[in-house]
DNA sequence: ACCGATTGTGTGTATATACATATAAATAAA
DNA sequence: TTTATTTATATGTATATACACACAATCGGT
C-alpha cells in the first residue's frame, strides 16, 4: 500500500521527503516484524543481533567496543544489552587479559543453539518478504548504501 | 560505503538478508540525524511527528487514536507523547464533548510557531540528501512500499 | 432499559535509546 | 616518574517502545 494511504497523508512536498518518511515508517514496521518473530525466543531485536555478532566472532571474544562498532544501532548501550544476554546465559563475560579496561564477551553454547534453532525456521520466514524479486532488493540496498554517502558533513 | 563494510560483516546470505538489515541500519541512521536537527528546538522525533500530524488537521481536533493511526511508530504511547507536548504549551488537550471517552488534542499558535521556525530550515536540510537523484528516490519509496504489501499475514 | 462486549484512553513495567557523567586503566607528555 | 589525556566501560536520567491491564464510556443485542 502507498505510505500516503498508510499513514493517512495526502501528498509529500518532494520524493525525499517522502522517502524520509518512507524509511522510518518501513524501518518500525520491520522492527515491529522482527520483534514478534523473535518473542516465541525470549530475545528482543537488540539482543538477537549481539548474539548474531558474537557468533560471527566465534571462537574469538569480542570487547564491548568492538560489538558497537558492528551495532545496527550504533548508540545503543551494548553493555546493557550484554547484561541481558549473560543473565540468559546465552554469553559470557570476563575482563580482558592483556587490556584490563576492556570486557570479553564470547557466546555461550547454549547461545550457539538458540541461534541455530532460531536459523532453521528463517527461510520459511524470508519467504514472506518475496514481494521483491532478489534484483529489486539488490536496487534498494544499493541506493540505501548510496542514501547514506550524504553522511558526510558528520551531522 | 556498503553496509557490509560499516557493521563490518563478511556477507549476505541473500539479497533479501541485507535489505532487511540495510533498512534497519538506515533507519537507525536516519532516526539520529532527524533527532539531533530536531535537538536545537527541544523536540524529540516523536514529538515532532505528532505535532506535524495535528498540524495537517488543523484547525480540526485530533483524538489520540486518530493520532496512533497517522504515526509511523503505531505501537508508541501516543498519550504519553501528547503529555510533553502539553506540558510544553505545544497542544491543547480537552475531552470530546460527542465522546467522553476520547481526548481532543489541538495545537497551539505556539506549536505552528515552531513548526513554522523548522519548516524554514528544512530546503537547507534537504540538500544534504541530494546524493539520490528525484528519480532513485521515487525508485526506493516506490519498492518499500512494495515490500510492506508482504504483511499479508498481519505479522 | 439492561447487560455484555467493545472502544478510547491512561498507567505500570521491562527493555531500549540518547546522553552526560564517573571510574579505572592505559597512553602520552612533561 | 609524575601528570594529563585518552580509552573502555558502567551508571544514572529522561524519553520512548512494547505490552498487559484497568476503567469508564459507548454500543449492540435482547
Amino acid at each position: 500500500m502507498r505510505l500516503e494511504d498508510e499513514i493517512k497523508q495526502k501528498a509529500f512536498a518532494n520524493p525525499y521527503q517522502k522517502l524520509m518518511v518512507n524509511i522510518l515508517y518501513t524501518g518500525s514496521w520491520l522492527n515491529l516484524i522482527e520483534s514478534n518473530y523473535l518473542k516465541a525466543y525470549g530475545l528482543t531485536l537488540p539482543q538477537f543481533n549481539v548474539l548474531r555478532i558474537l557468533r560471527g566472532q566465534y571462537p574469538n571474544p569480542t570487547t564491548i567496543n568492538d560489538i558497537i562498532d558492528r551495532m545496527l544501532d550504533k548508540s545503543s548501550n551494548a553493555s546493557r544489552i550484554v547484561d541481558k544476554l549473560v543473565m540468559k546465559k546465552y554469553v559470557d563475560r570476563k575482563v580482558c587479559e592483556s587490556d584490563k579496561r576492556a570486557v570479553d564477551v564470547v557466546i555461550t553454547l547454549k547461545g550457539k543453539d538458540l541461534l541455530a534453532e532460531i536459523d532453521k525456521k528463517t527461510p520459511e520466514w524470508e519467504e514472506r518478504f518475496k514481494t521483491l524479486t532478489p534484483i529489486q532488493a539488490s536496487k534498494v540496498s544499493d541506493l540505501l548504501d548510496k542514501l547514506r554517502d550524504s553522511d558526510i558533513y558528520t551531522f
